[in-house]
Formats: C-alpha cells, structure tokens, sequence
DNA sequence: CTTGGCAATGTAGACGTCTACATCACGGAG
DNA sequence: CTCCGTGATGTAGACGTCTACATTGCCAAG
C-alpha cells in the first residue's frame, strides 16, 4: 500500500461519529442536516457542537449513491483551445456552480467515438446530465443519455425540432446575415474561408447558410486549418476579381488580416474581411474587425440555468434561440472597383 | 417527485443482477471484473453474457464509495476566460483522461475564498487531486487538502522550497530574461505594463523578478486592466522618453499594438513592445511580436502525468521546472534615438 | 486411504448516508 | 383515567460494490 493509500484511509468523521458525540442516531443527525425542521431545538443545537467537535464533513459520494444526485454535470467540449469554447464553458461552470452543481468536463477534440466514451464514463460516474457541442453524435450518446434518464443539452446550434433541447444560435441564418452584409456592400465575388469540416457540423451549417443565399453563386470556398496560420494561407488561394473574404472565424479572419497588414494590403481599400464569433482581440484590430457576434456567454448562462432548473424542479428544458449580431466595424467597405 | 426523478430511479441491472443471470454470487461477478485471473474461464465467459445480456454497466459511484478511490482530480482555476489557462486546462484534461482520470473544474476568479469553498465541495466528493494555479491561497486550502490526504499541485509557478509540489516556471527569472533581452537592445527607460496585482502572484513575481534586475532603475510600473483595452490605454500613460514597453502578458502587448497601428505609431521604430505568453496569434501580428514563450502545454502534460503517476503508484510528486523561452521577433529593435 | 494445499466460489459484512417504519413520551379530549 | 394523535427519535434496512474470511471439492503426496 502506498503513502497515498495510507492517507486515504485515514478515518474522517462520519455521521455517526456525530451522532455518538451528540448522543442521538446517526438518523437525528441526518434529519438535523437535511430537514431541521423535523428536529427539536435542542437537539439541532447538540448536534450542531458535535459537528464543529468532529470536524464532520458529509460525504458528498455516499450521499450521491444513495439519493442518486450528485450535483454533478458533464460537459463534452470540442477543444479548450478555442476563445469561444473556453468561454463558454467559462460561463456554463460559474453559473452551473451559482446553482450548487459540480462540472466535470472532457475535452473531445471532434471526435464521436471519443466522446461517447467518456460520456459513459460520466454517466457511471453519476452525472446527473449531459452537455454537449452541436448537433451530430455518435448515436449511442443519445441512446446512453435515454438509458440513464439523463437530460441531454446541445449547445452552439438552435434547432427547435430536435429531440433534444438545442440551445444556441442559428449558424446557417447567420452566415447569411454576414453575407448579406457583404453583399449589401457591393461585393459579389466573395472568397469563404473555414475550418475543417469533418466533425465540425457548426461549420457545415454556417456554409449551408451561404449555400441557400441568393448570392451563393458568387462564392469561393477555401478549407484551411482553424488557426491564424491556416487563414494567412487561403489569402494565397483567393480567385482573382474577388473583393471580400468572409472567414467563419474570426481567428481566420485575424490571421487573413494580419497577412495582408505585412504584405501592404490595405484592408478594407484593397480586400473587405469579414469574421465570425466576434472575439476579445476583433473589435481592437486594425482596422477593426466586422463581424458576427456570438451569444457565448449568454448561451452559458442559459445552458447551466435550464439544466440547473429541471434539475431541481423537474421543468423541461426548452430548446432557446439566442440572437447572433451584427458587428458592422471597420474591415469591411464598400467594393472600390 | 419529477419525471426526471422517476427516470432516475428506473432501475439498471446491477451486480446482483449479473450474477443471478450467470448462475454465481455477485462477488465472483466483481472478481471476474476486477482480478479476471482469479475466476475460471467457463464462469469469465458465463459472466461476460451475463453482462451483454443484462445490459449491467457498473456504478462507479459505488466503487468509489467502497474503494475510496473515484478516479476523479479537481482543478480550480482562474479563469477560463484567458488562453493560457484554457490551453493547460485543455492539454491536462487530455494526460488525466488518457490516464483514465475524470477531471472536475472550478472557476475561482482569483478569489481565494471561494476557492477554497470549491475545493471542499471537490474533497467532498471524493476528488483524489487538486490541481491549482499560483502560490498564494487561504490556508485553509491546504490543511484541507492535508486533511483528506488528498496530493495537490501548485501550478504556473516553479519552487522548489515549498512546502507542496510546483509544477511551472519561474516567473521573476522569466520576466528578467525579458527584461535582459530589452536591455541588451539599447533600452533603458522602459515601461512595463501589467494587470491588477491583487489575486494575481504571477503577476507580482514577474515584477519581483523586474525589480531585482540591474536596469529596476528605468522602469515605469503601469497597472491596468487585463485585457486588450488595457493594453491599448497604458500607451497613453507612457511617460516621455520611453523607447521601450515591457507588457506582461500579451493580452497586453497586442492591445497596446493595436492602438500603436492605428495611431500611426510605429512599432519597433518608434516604440518597442515585448509580451509575456507567447499566445497563438502573436507570432501573426504585424510586426510580430517579440515575447516569453510559456510552457502552458508541457505544464499541463506535466502536472498531469505527475499526479496520475503519484495516485497509480504512490510515487511523490516533485517539482518540474519548465523552461521559458524567449521569442524575439519583430516587435522589439535597437533603440533608434 | 488420509491429509494438506490450492483453486474456485460463496457469505457476510463494510463503505457513509438516507428514509420508511416503529417506538416512545406527552398532552389534550372524552 | 384512558385513549389517541402528534412530535421527536431510534431501528433497520437499502443504495451497489468490494473483500476478508469461510467453505467446498479436488488432487497429489505420504
């Protein structure tokens, strides 16, 4: 046996420790803790010494397995390596944690089978629900989700006809919007910079969106890595006459813009860029970058509290659309030629 | 009681189940499971359809219970608001998982009393690790943490004295070596620029480092926000005379970029700018920027594979140094005038 | 043929908490 | 004075798994 065995079986106090302190059952001390009401004055008050005398601390895993709550949510993350993931999850832990819940969380890296896995291992772990990114799974996390009786939450898309409730935005009717921004502006040749789109269905969607726009015929899709770097590179790859760029990220729009900067490009005279999630860093660029902003933190919020609510009063959760907004800034301007 | 009650207490096949189905006590099912050596092959294989059959996934909240062992290490962290603590949350995830650990998160804000009312409710449930960030907290974090004979790991921070492990770097060496590296360019008066030191000891050691160094003489301490607009606003408060800013992060230092860009100011000629990070896009910026490249990822791999490897084999966590790296771009020059 | 040893399995708690039910004392109604 | 309701508390499982110890049967050594 280890030292770290050794210590962990150091013996803590339990409830009945306290109880012998106070002189009543373990079962006293369990209602003086849970419903004080149903307990004399009195003995609340002795039971409250022997708690401090003890150093009582309940044991949140005995608890757990026996009123089958563990206060415990999961959350299956795409990557942490992204503004607007770790943002999000930001926001969904401090909330989730307002409301008296733990999170545990993994990070999938887009991959399905993956995240089942670990979606089981929560579920026998005990989590009393599931978020996750998107809307395409691997079908066992839904058929796992159903077994357990455990409330499944998709984040990052809002899809109301879903099986499950979705909370987010709505990827293809935003595209649209940053298109119709481009086009309202002149251009009519536009490249489309994105990221990978295997296991990235919000990508999928967004280019679904342009696909359906009325000026889906002018546009030239690049698929480059998701990173400043992959959006330097399709700047090399646009087709001659184009006149904007609408990248569906902003770390792509940044690092078209950053490229163009040290190449004497002037953005918006020469190129427009347009980005999509509207980061920290965006609105500080030079020149400043036009943009769609995303209901991150908002989606957070609004994830945790639903599940925190049906948690704890039964509620359902209810799928919730949250606006996506326009940032009109500098980098995109009126076609010149 | 609720419907999402009612699925919880849908009941799932248990050991006893298991065994029941294959003919054997629920004790020979577990010894299947856990020491399969110790069972015969014919009752392994009258076991192993038992389980298909009964669909049985085992309770690891009852194993934890019993074992004490929850497979589960808790990390509190600032902010998830903030790359760098995002990408070590990302990579030590990815180590604790492959090592077959389940990772719970706290977002503490820096407040160290609410840390250490996270950690509680982590040791309550069974966490086997804590993993923190910086060197200062409420004592009662670590005697709790003695209290449970629960490791814990202090991050972001290497030294070697102190009384638990630190697995990081030296942030008053780090910021020397930036400092050396301005110096050594011609600099002299310099102004350093820095977020709000109060909950923040990386922030205060960097500038320990600075104030030890020879040059501690020329420096200007300029505290502001930790953010791009910080960043951008402390070149306003710059004091006449100064060639050089050292920012200490790169939030910082792109923030301050940025309005140099667009004020016309140029960088290097005009003024230098030097970060702290080594962020994704700083090597992208125009000019690019000459700043400490951090071991955020080894540092999570690191702490990681330090605490799976205490907790598998009792092995001692020991403090890991993690080099800095200096990355000297295009954004610091030899001082013009 | 007896006996000791070993492999395979079962039995019986134990982990710490909760809760349905039983018990007890008390006081008011009849 | 008796009876019953009520509030307060104790008792006894139950949650699902693990494991020390007991039991069984078989085989080989003597």
């Amino acid at each position: 046996m280890s030292t770290a065995d050794e210590f962990r079986r150091k013996k803590r106090a339990t409830i009945i420790d306290v109880g012998h302190a106070a002189g009543v059952s373990d079962a006293t001390v369990s209602r003086a803790l849970n419903r004080p009401e149903t307990v004399s004055e009195a003995t609340r008050q002795k039971v409250q010494q022997a708690i401090v005398a003890t150093g009582y601390v309940p044991n949140a895993l005995a608890k757990a397995m026996v009123s089958g709550r563990s206060q415990t949510i999961g959350a299956l993350i795409p990557t942490l390596d992204h503004a607007i993931f770790s943002k999000f999850l930001h926001t969904l832990e401090s909330e989730l944690s307002a409301q008296g819940f733990n999170l545990v969380v993994a990070v999938t890296n887009g991959n399905r089978d993956y995240e089942v896995s670990k979606a089981k291992k929560m579920l026998a772990m005990g989590v009393e629900g599931l978020i996750v990114s998107g809307l395409s799974h691997n079908d066992e996390l839904t058929s796992e989700a159903r077994r357990y009786g455990v409330p499944l939450v998709l984040t990052s898309y809002y899809q109301p006809d879903h099986a499950f409730p979705t909370i987010g935005y709505d990827n293809a009717k935003a595209s649209a919007l940053a298109l119709d921004h481009l086009v309202a502006h002149g251009h009519r040749k536009i490249a489309v910079v994105h990221g990978p789109l295997v296991g990235n269905d919000r990508t999928r969607s967004r280019i679904a969106g342009l696909q359906e726009h009325p000026a889906a015929a002018g546009l030239n899709l690049i698929e480059t890595d998701l990173s400043y770097a992959g959006g330097a590179a399709a700047i090399d790859r646009l087709t001659p006459g184009e006149t904007a760029v609408l990248c569906l990220s902003d770390v792509l729009a940044m690092g078209a813009l950053f490229v163009c900067q040290s190449r004497g490009i002037a953005v918006p005279q020469d190129l427009s860029i347009m980005g999509f999630d509207d980061l920290d860093p965006s609105k500080f660029v030079t020149p400043s970058l036009t943009t769609l902003s995303l209901p991150i933190a908002q989606m957070g919020q609004h994830t945790a509290a639903a599940m925190a609510d049906h948690l704890m009063t039964g509620k359902p959760i209810r799928s919730i659309e949250l606006p996506v907004m326009l940032q009109a800034r500098a980098s995109v301007a009126h076609r010149q030629s």
